[in-house]
DNA sequence: CTAGAACCTGACACCAATGTCAGATTCAAG
DNA sequence: CTTGAATCTGACATTGGTGTCAGGTTCTAG
């Protein structure tokens, strides 16, 4: 598909597909006129970077990671390094208090509007 | 406390503290001389605002939710308008998707570092 | 009184992903 | 072939919280 279906089916804007591209974290076939042609397996792709960058992972990371993930087409992964793994384990630390902070957060949400709602 | 004890105590720079009473999010006594002095309450109130940071709300809808919190002090506090309830439900929502994608996104990390510990 | 630590304001820089625009090229349907 | 939609590259702007520096003032222990 091209990039204005895959931008339309996974709700990333073109402009963030080119830069995936060029970070790394995306390649695509070339038609012979230069318009980018990406495999069905892209959707998924790119829907996984966008929650890795939800979770706070820099664009370096996720290019370290990418390779390691098992893709949903079943291809073959590469095995993390020690040191990426190392560093992956600190990010799902980060990770784990990011969703502690956010559960706080929504309960103090849910605090307001419970207060607001009844007399 | 001064500043530079809250900054200590609650982890985040006086640049911070500074910029958060300029938002309106954090108020303080002065000295005499012009330096700001605060309550105990506000390192409870500091670390609120960072969780809230931390959530993806901005300056203005925390300045917004701040007088609405039970504060630690019990201090009285403001009702929501309905208005702000009504974004603060969206927010809530944001937030959730926010903890969902987290958790598939440590899911990823396990997997990948899983499958890096095991033969 | 004094020295050094702490604080003040204001300004400029940064980050990293994304938006946006311009001008040129390619694609696909008629 | 033609034409309009889609895509290309490259450049500049934005965002919002934070870092950092400069130059000056205040505080406090001795």
């Amino acid at each position: 598909m091209r990039i204005g279906e895959l931008a339309r089916r996974t709700n990333v804007s073109e402009r963030s597909l080119r830069y995936y591209e060029k970070q790394g974290m995306l390649t695509a076939e070339r038609t012979p006129g230069g318009h980018r042609e990406y495999p069905e397996a892209a959707v998924d792709r790119v829907i996984r970077i966008q929650e890795l960058f939800a979770a706070g992972l820099c664009s370096e990371k996720i290019v370290q990671l990418l390779p390691c993930m098992r893709d949903t087409d079943g291809g073959p992964s590469v095995r993390a390094t020690p040191n990426l793994v190392t560093e992956l384990t600190a990010e799902r630390a980060r990770i784990d208090r990011m969703i502690a902070d956010l559960i706080r957060s929504r309960d103090t949400l849910d605090e307001v509007i419970e207060a607001a709602r009844v007399p």
